[in-house]
RNA sequence: GGCGUUGUGGCCGAGUGGCUAGGCAGAGGUCUGCAAAACCUUUUACAGCGGUUCGAAUCCGCUCAGCGCCUCCA
């Protein structure tokens, strides 16, 4: 392609043209789900966007090293009630034990990743599995003077930090108004300063989930595990950093902090961020109950559903928009997806079976043109920071060229050899290996093997035995039998 | 309150200083035993008011409305 990938980087508020630190390879880290409870598909949107990005870039030849951390550490709930996590809360409420929450929200994750047909990051760290490099990179902000001690927790002193380096270069905030806007909660006694966040915390008598420090029996501080495990698997810069744009301040901000004053380095190039599924224009959230569990989608059962709506309908209505845009979530919007999905899925079929035929017809110029520019469009469109919105439209006009091939409104030597495999190989990659979209069967199979008895039952009526035969054999080498019985036909599963 | 961000046709949703986004829905047509699919054509746009420009929905200003972050959050 001419054209070179470009990317928005939050960090810049303008798109760049990408350029790894050490091309071919590519270090991207994206902030993963906090296993407390079911992931939502606002979490989903953010994990899927970056499955595509992961493709897209393995796609251009890149030698992607993706990794999506697991957060199983049970951070604070909030300042306000200090002392009990999420986790522990959790395994309180279940009587289970904190790591049997989270084997289970990893397990329903990553069942998740896969009906969404997501490939697995390369690496999938776990913050408890990271505690003694946590505990390192403490000593190191230490040792540098950006952290102190209170009554064996730690913090990060911001404003020290902020003298040489800028707090809030990520977020656009100013440190001297945050200073001021800062809320007046019982846990910040400890900080110097409101802003100022935790690294390491004493944990309490009744906090379960705890490990030994130089410091106290405690707990690791939320921003901290990213920064480790990011500098562990990609370095102490790489390139690419994701996450929900929610995740932009505090919590890049406090990573970039960290690194910076760790290491003295910037930890990332590219920062880029998804933005939020919102439904009824509001965000989707766990904590304002708004939010939906792909199962709840999948299965229709929820209040705001008409009705179900499939993994795949799912994904196509979220890669319809591009993922920096707020994506409101709609019936009618799901049901416009669901039939702009199987157009799409139809196309693919077609276009896999398709080979190319030398038929004499003409060759048309203008449509070999139009065709090489959508081709290439399709390139442009996700180079364009991944506009897969854009890019779909491109694959729709492509689908157009395809359906008229296939029934012959198009002649294949209208267009030639050459541009036919570019637009099959093209519509096939982008479906299925860049968006990721893949062809579902319809759940209840056993409404087709019913429809099919029924006509058996007719030919036999009718005394059709070489329709009859034909059904009978059809059936069994699809391993379903027909039973014909006195009292009546009945098939079963050939044994 | 501070900092952002968004406002596109019946719905969703891209994009851009002048060149058809696309999907869904609607209308007409081709094809067809019927139906569907497919293909072709097609209607209703860029929140409001000003400004810059030969030309703006696209840039600037103001107004209105929504949303997000500032607290755990993808």
């Amino acid at each position: 392609m001419v054209e070179k990938l470009r990317i928005y980087n939050s960090l810049l508020g303008k798109k760049e043209t990408f350029e790894p630190i050490e091309p071919p390879y590519v270090g991207m880290y994206v902030c993963g789900p906090t296993v407390y409870s079911d992931v939502h598909l606002g979490n989903m949107r953010t994990f899927m966007s970056f499955d595509v990005i992961y493709r897209y870039l393995s796609y251009l030849g890149y030698k992607v090293r993706y990794v999506r951390n697991i957060t199983d550490v049970g951070h604070l709930e909030s300042d306000a009630d200090e002392g009990e996590d999420k986790i522990s809360k959790k395994a309180r409420l279940e009587n289970l034990e904190p790591m049997e929450i989270v084997q289970r929200y990893t397990t329903g994750f990553h069942r998740l990743t896969e009906i969404f047909n997501m490939l697995p990051p390369s690496i999938e760290p776990a913050a408890t599995g990271h505690i003694v490099e946590q505990i390192g990179m403490i000593r190191q902000l230490l040792d540098n003077g950006f952290a102190y001690e209170v009554n064996g927790s730690i913090y990060f002193d911001v404003s020290k930090y902020n003298k040489d380096h800028n707090y809030g270069k990520l977020s656009g905030r100013k440190i001297e108004e945050m200073m001021e806007s800062g809320r007046d909660l019982a846990s910040q006694e400890e900080k110097r300063n409101t802003i100022d966040f935790a690294l390491w915390k004493k944990a309490t008598p009744e906090h379960i989930m705890r490990w030994p420090s130089p410091w106290s029996d405690g707990f690791p501080g939320w921003h901290l595990e990213c920064s480790v495990m990011g500098t562990k698997y990609l370095g102490e810069t790489f390139d690419i950093h994701g996450g929900g744009l929610d995740l932009q301040f505090p919590h890049h901000e406090c990573e970039i902090a960290q690194s910076v004053g760790a290491y003295g380095k910037d930890p990332v190039r590219y920062w880029m961020h998804t933005n939020m599924l919102t439904v009824n224009g509001q965000k989707m959230s766990k904590s304002l109950g708004n939010s939906f569990l792909p199962h709840e989608l999948f299965t229709g059962n929820h209040p705001l559903l008409d009705e179900a709506y499939s993994p795949m309908t799912t994904k196509f209505f979220m890669l319809q928009s591009h993922y920096s845009s707020t994506l409101d979530f709609s019936n009618e919007a799901l049901k416009a997806a669901r039939k702009g999905y199987k157009r799409m899925i139809n196309g693919l079929r077609l276009i896999k079976e398709m080979e190319f035929a030398e038929d004499g017809a003409e060759r048309d110029e203008k449509n070999i043109k139009q065709i090489e520019q959508i081709v290439s469009m399709c390139h442009s469109s996700m180079n364009d920071d991944f506009n897969t919105a854009l890019t779909i439209g491109q694959l729709f006009n492509l689908l157009k060229k395809i359906n008229s091939l296939h029934t012959g409104q198009l002649g294949f030597g209208a267009i030639g050899r050459e541009t036919f495999d570019k637009m099959k190989s093209t519509y096939i990659d982008f479906v299925e290996n860049i968006l990721a979209l893949k062809e579902e069967d319809p759940s209840d199979f056993k409404h087709l093997v019913e429809a099919m008895v029924e006509i058996y039952r007719e030919a036999k009526f009718r005394k059709d035995f070489e329709q009859v035969d034909k059904l009978r054999a059809g059936l069994k080498a699809n391993g379903i039998i027909v039973k014909d019985m006195k009292t009546g036909i009945e098939w079963a599963y050939e044994e």
